[in-house]
DNA sequence: TGCTTTGTTCGGGTGTTATCGAACAACAGG
DNA sequence: CCTGTTGTTCGATAACACCCGAACAAAGCA
């Protein structure tokens, strides 16, 4: 499979990055990739079917949340915290953070 | 007419925070409002009707965002910068200083 | 060449949200 | 009272988002 286009900092903008992460699903995936570093899809599904998981790695991902290197068969997800911090310094502690 | 209902901090829910400022009007609303300190619906009305206005503070107050006051036939809108940043350290602040 | 693993894509169903006009309610001032 | 101001509420519509199963694609491996 081709590589993801993953948008610029510059491009990112706040209300889709609220958005992406105004969601149960996707802040969990999030403060799990905090944790581990990075992760593969299969390895955050919990209950939920991977079609689903699908999507909102898919709106993550467009939103600058993370980024997704491919890896095999794997696709390797990752926090963009440097480029986040960069465009809208402190909003990603913020929500790391609390709880 | 009756004060209003506000959440108290301990109830307030990062997703339905996130959710309330992912929208482009109200973060209008929000930035506005750290601006001027105090302001009531009709000062805030640039194009939108007033019944979508009347819509989004209601967002922005069911999620902890603002609080509202009422002053005779006038609402006095305001953010709850202390109680937001007691729950969620950082946030408002990362919001209203970025892009 | 099959078989398995990992994810994506597609289609449909369901629910939520935004938007706006129109009607309504509360209050203040004459 | 009557009128103007300020917001809320209602009802309808349209757009969007989430969810999930099923089919598909790509890669690795026997």
């Amino acid at each position: 499979m081709a590589a993801y286009d993953h948008p610029t900092p510059e491009t990112f903008e706040l209300t889709v990055v609220l958005r992406a992460l105004a969601d149960p699903a996707r802040l969990d995936i999030v403060r799990h990739l905090e944790r581990v570093g990075e992760a593969n899809c299969a390895t955050l599904i919990g209950t939920r079917p991977k079609s689903s998981m699908s999507h909102h790695f898919q709106v993550l991902r467009e939103s600058g949340i993370l980024r997704t290197r491919i890896e095999g068969v794997r696709h390797r997800n990752s926090l963009r915290r440097e480029e986040l911090d960069e465009r809208f310094p402190g909003l990603l502690a913020a929500i790391l953070s609390g709880p």
